[in-house]
DNA sequence: GAGTCCGATTAGAGCGCTCTAATAGTGATG
DNA sequence: CATCACTATTAGAGCGCTCTAATCGGACTC
């Protein structure tokens, strides 16, 4: 395990300074043919890569950007992570990632762990952590936060609708003839009020009566969710608006589990549209969140405040729509109320 | 976006040497109880927190520990990453981690990212990258695989026995009372061969015609396998082994597309056992590796070599066994050859 | 042949930290 | 009260790099 070469080692073997060393790494323009052929030769034969961390506490600048995961588990963020990794690597940044355990605790030692590395700035997805913490994270660099909204004017936002999408899918629901629809909520989770207010406005617009049910954006707390329900006295839902597509997933394997048949018995519609949903066999019908997209907005946004130096909080809001899949039927007919 | 106060600043407002503060900050014994207060209280005061990459140029190591991921859609990586966390976390070192965006060019990009912050160890979870690759950042740092075998020296290992798990796979179905079993490979990806000749091994020692058709560790292949399955003139197979979990969705959905039924007229076993396959919506019948115990044993294995200086190789092999439910069953009565 | 330019190269300081070796401080000891 | 034995503190060099300012070496001019 020898030492890595280092620049001087380089400059050694090629004849020359180390600063010249340096020039040829950068690619600077006033460099003659035959000492850049000599240094790259050199630096090829050492096997020599450049310390990035040198490189940036030397200039004062990064190329870094830090990617908080709140959940590694959700599909939805490895989707928005494709999307912000197409833009940043053609912008010559590199993303370090790192997880939030889907707590908040564990979510701030993971703002702050990526924060260490003194990034150029850094995207959040679907952060449940306090504001305050955001907000100091945002003092230091530029902060874009997907998947949760803020009022701090230093940090960007992308994100859906979450209102409009889940009136839209209570909509759809009210469409199919249902009308005792019950939401699972995401908690403490990030746009989790959104979403439910969504619903209660929703359901409050068709004369219907709300009831949500507290869980979280897992696919154990929809199972659970459902288990809650099933011991209640009153009657069954006829439908369940999901917090998201994995608490969805876990709610129809509890149904199915205690023999209710989806969407013939109950119908329940997700919300992301994540590649879970996709696949025929779960054929889930959800709400859809653009999420390359947003991924790429998120990296664009971030690039702007870094390169282009712009301090002007940016906010993306996209449409959500509804994506009819094969969980959501009319309802049964003998639960006319 | 004040630039981050330094230790110097630190001192400063603390009335102390910069040195003092860093024996504070690295919690060193012999310093006044007075002083250490003042250290923190400044600290604080000031919002100061370490500047990790310029504590490992000087002091010439590193508590970075780097992860390649080679898909961050397959859930399977997930949760290695929890078990990796958990230890890590406890031995005060960093996980940084980036995706391999499926593909060899992606993950050695990756790589050659992560090792340009020279950490202090790297775990490669299912690398695909050609061996020349993962020997350099070996001869670096302290490598570990994870889910990919290798004659290496210079790197551990992690594996569960592929060869065997298949084999269990076809035991299974033969013991279900198939004989007409398709494989669906994992193609370039790792683990795959080895898989694929437990799969050949099985069919031979059961007096059985093994039929591989090439796929891919994504469902979208799984599904596209199914799809050349079902243009071939030869009789439908009665059961598949896919490639791993997520393969194996997508061919049930494919299946399913096609108006067949899993299992009624074609079982279907996957490979990982992610939280994919326990889904009971999914009820995915599959070979179990014990994702998180991975992990953990990956991060020992890392810190054995960075703490300990352990230079002898470890190869870690899990037993596999099959865990049945809902997509696994006898073959059709008519279905007899 | 002295002077001028300009592109190519380099010396040296410094980024934020750690670490070694030296120094200051504090009692205990004889 | 000088000496010793510690413990607590600090000065200063240096990690691998960048960046500014200085220098070098021709080619060109007059």
């Amino acid at each position: 395990m020898a030492s890595r070469p280092t620049m001087e080692d380089v400059a050694a073997r090629a004849g020359v300074s180390r600063a010249l060393v340096s020039l040829v790494m950068r690619g600077a323009p006033n460099v003659s043919q035959a000492r850049r052929d000599a240094v790259f030769k050199a630096a090829r034969e050492l096997g020599y890569s450049p310390h990035v961390m040198a490189r940036s506490l030397a200039s004062r600048t990064s190329t870094v950007l830090g990617v908080m995961v709140s959940d590694l588990h959700n599909p939805f963020f490895a989707e928005v992570v494709d999307g912000l990794e197409a833009v940043t690597r053609k912008a010559g940044f590199e993303l370090i990632i790192n997880t939030g355990r889907r707590t908040p605790a564990g979510e701030r030692q993971a703002v702050r762990s990526l924060l260490s590395f003194r990034p150029a700035g850094m995207v959040l997805l679907g952060p449940a952590v306090e504001t305050a913490e955001i907000k100091a994270a945002a003092e230091q660099v530029p902060v874009v936060l997907v998947a949760r909204s803020t009022r701090l004017r230093s940090a960007d936002t992308v994100n859906d609708d979450g209102r409009a999408g889940s009136e839209l899918a209570v909509d759809h629901l009210v469409g199919l003839g249902h009308r005792r629809i019950v939401h699972f909520d995401g908690g403490r989770g990030s746009q989790s009020a959104l979403r439910r207010r969504g619903y209660v406005d929703g359901m409050k617009k068709h004369g219907l009566q709300p009831s949500v049910i507290r869980s979280e954006y897992t696919d154990v707390a929809g199972a659970k969710a459902v288990r809650t329900l099933l011991e209640q006295d009153e009657p069954l839902p006829t439908a369940i608006v999901a917090a998201n597509d994995v608490n969805a997933i876990g709610a129809i394997s509890a149904l199915e589990e205690a023999g209710l048949r989806v969407p013939d018995d109950v119908s329940v519609i997700g919300y992301d549209n994540t590649s879970l949903s996709t696949l025929a066999h779960v054929g889930l019908s959800t709400v859809d969140q653009p999420r390359e997209v947003m991924g790429r907005l998120a990296a664009q946004a971030v690039l702007e405040r870094v390169r282009d130096g712009r301090t002007e909080p940016v906010r993306h809001l996209l449409h959500p729509k509804v994506i009819q899949r094969e969980t959501t039927a009319p309802p049964p007919s003998d639960s006319a109320r």
